[in-house]
DNA sequence: TTCAGAAGCTGAGGTTACCTCAACATGAGG
DNA sequence: CCTCATGTTGAGGTAACCTCAGCTTCTGAA
């Protein structure tokens, strides 16, 4: 019965990561029409909550080293999603601010990855969506 | 009311991906002991459970590049944790066995992997546990 | 029986997404 | 006004993947 018992929660970690590995597949595959790559989506994602946000703060909010969002930034500005102005209130700080390209892209980026995600979470029944829903919030707090 | 179903959307998705992370991270921390990557582990993991692989065939296994199941079995090799030898039955080919040491840590981190995991799933209530893993098993078939 | 093409592994070198470290400009407090 | 902290970035590194080409060995058809 221990073997049982550890059966089961070997079944829920590896059916947790199926399911990961699904809605990570859904999301490239949404992410695709616009040529962008996951971090990118999600720093574009930060900038158009927050606003203007220093690089260093971008970092901070995508739990990177401030170097790495240097980099991040410059793709995006290369795609022309962002751009990079001086900090009127500190003039060592960069501001990256969406452009309205930038705002277009994230809106349609989130709208995609959003039906991506609910096709697959479609499938349950109402209550069950319910109840992982529940479930989740338990093991996230 | 759309406005509602699409944010209930988002925060299963959002959810989901918290508790991946939470998973991800105790995974990672049950394996730092060993000093092992989590490919690594994975390669282990799987050369335990079939015996004897040819280098592709472990690949396949792994769904990664013949060469890169090269990369993972030097690194494994160098660790004591896997042997190459010659196929008999094909001299072209390069069979990967786990040796005792390999089995001996495969099993313990397997073990660290599985309290680790159960601990994060251990918060659950039974019932829960049981609907989570129901749910989860529609999601991923 | 031989030999063209396929299969198995790996050296060389590329890519991606991170990292650290040090340089440089600017800010802030004593 | 001088020292120390802060913000960004160049240079260069690493991990885990990749492709391509080269070598050895196998296999099937002529």
């Amino acid at each position: 019965m221990a073997a049982a018992a550890e059966d089961a929660e070997d079944g829920l970690a590896e059916a947790f990561w199926a399911v990961t590995r699904r809605l990570r597949h859904r999301t490239r595959e949404a992410l695709a029409p616009w040529d962008v790559t996951p971090g990118q989506s999600r720093a574009l994602g930060v900038l158009i909550r927050h606003g203007a946000l220093r690089l260093s703060a971008l970092a901070e909010h995508l739990r990177i080293a401030p170097r790495s969002a240097t980099e991040v930034v410059d793709d995006l500005e290369a795609r022309g999603l962002v751009r990079r102005r001086p900090d009127p209130a500190d003039r060592r700080a960069t501001l990256v601010t969406p452009t309205d390209g930038g705002v277009r892209a994230g809106a349609a980026i989130h709208a995609a990855r959003r039906t991506a995600t609910a096709d697959l979470f479609g499938r349950l029944a109402p209550a069950d969506r319910e109840q992982l829903a529940r479930i989740l919030r338990t093991l996230r707090d």
